[in-house]
DNA sequence: TGCTACATGTAAAATGTTACATGATTCG
DNA sequence: CGAATCATGTAACATTTTACATGTAGCA
């Protein structure tokens, strides 16, 4: 449902074959939207028959030939339908949040250490983020797609400072518990 | 496997059973994690048989049975061995992104009439988030926990406002565009 | 010679969602 | 009397991930 939007979009940037889009995936619509080649295959292979693409195939030399897809009438309809409906709320999952679910169960130092190593992981996101950002921002002054995919890496790159902010939030936290921990059981020691 | 880590984890805070996990899902775990009902008593079937955890039957009257499930040693084990592992960068599905990539197919207005949808729809969240965040920061003080039901929150309200930031950003980059295009629109009827 | 890029797919397994199915009790 | 809560599951479907499968060209 969601990923043949992505790909009806990128075609809509101009034609492309499963590759090229493999590609624009890892690229760009990766932060936002992940798929992996079977996906992107079977997808085009379903969208197809459903006649909002169509391709061609293109023969290369020196190079396997390829089929090249573009997006038909139906399918620019299909995605303008689906981009003006009605947007309701998603639930967004996360493996880090869930570990910090279970962070009590880890001794203080631990816990805190597992925070640093998720806001490591965090900033090599946040400076790629950022990377691509200074890239993209004078590009998307000019074209309507390019300001598109701006907007879409300018939200990675509010999620990634969220998150290192996140980060930072956790181990204060944790480090006043365990002052509160060490302080309980320094008073019982002089007891 | 990720789903049974927010069920792992749900246990070692006491016995439930299916339904009562269920209700935990919705109250608190499905900001970060969401399943719904077959997914949870399929999960328990799995991790029973992996032996992770285990059951009695309670009967009650006037209502169903029961089946109260139990956290193993095992469990334990296998819990606090995925929280430990080292943790790999995710990738974040986003709609709202998806939709973003999109945004130049729509005229000026329609965009940003729809990145203010998004908005309305986020601040939803957001004030939601906040709602928790002040129930829950004071209990947070007391138990471990507690703790980390709190900094799971935290994230949903790090994300939230994030969102908030993205829209507003968005907005304005769209109006700046828009006036771009009426000026060059402009100029081009004085010709 | 081995690795990477190009290029396309299928098969199987795991996960997740929606719909179907049942039945008692309590509250308005 | 109807709706919500308690309580558990199955079946069908859709989606996603991982592994299998193949083959050329260019580079180090």
């Amino acid at each position: 449902m969601a990923l043949s939007y992505a790909i009806l979009s990128l075609l809509t940037r101009g034609d492309a074959s499963g590759y090229d889009l493999l590609k624009s995936f890892e690229g760009s619509v990766a932060n936002f939207w992940y798929a992996g080649h079977p996906q992107i295959y079977k997808e085009l292979a379903a969208l197809e028959r459903r006649a909002l693409v169509s391709h061609r195939v293109v023969v290369q030399d020196g190079r396997p030939n390829k089929k090249v897809f573009r997006i038909t009438p139906a399918g620019r309809e299909d995605l303008l339908r689906w981009l003006r409906s009605p947007h309701r709320n998603e639930r967004h999952n996360s493996l880090a949040t869930l570990k910090a679910f279970s962070l009590h169960l880890l001794p203080a130092d631990e816990a805190i250490a597992k925070v640093e190593e998720l806001a490591t992981e965090g900033r090599k996101e946040l400076e790629r983020y950022r990377a691509i950002e200074k890239m993209l921002a004078p590009l998307a002054e000019n074209s309507g797609a390019m300001l598109s995919a701006y907007l879409s890496v300018l939200f990675g790159l509010n999620y990634a400072e969220a998150y290192q902010r996140w980060c930072a939030q956790a181990k204060a936290l944790l480090l006043k518990a365990a002052a509160r921990a060490e302080g309980r059981a320094s008073r019982a020691r002089r007891r």
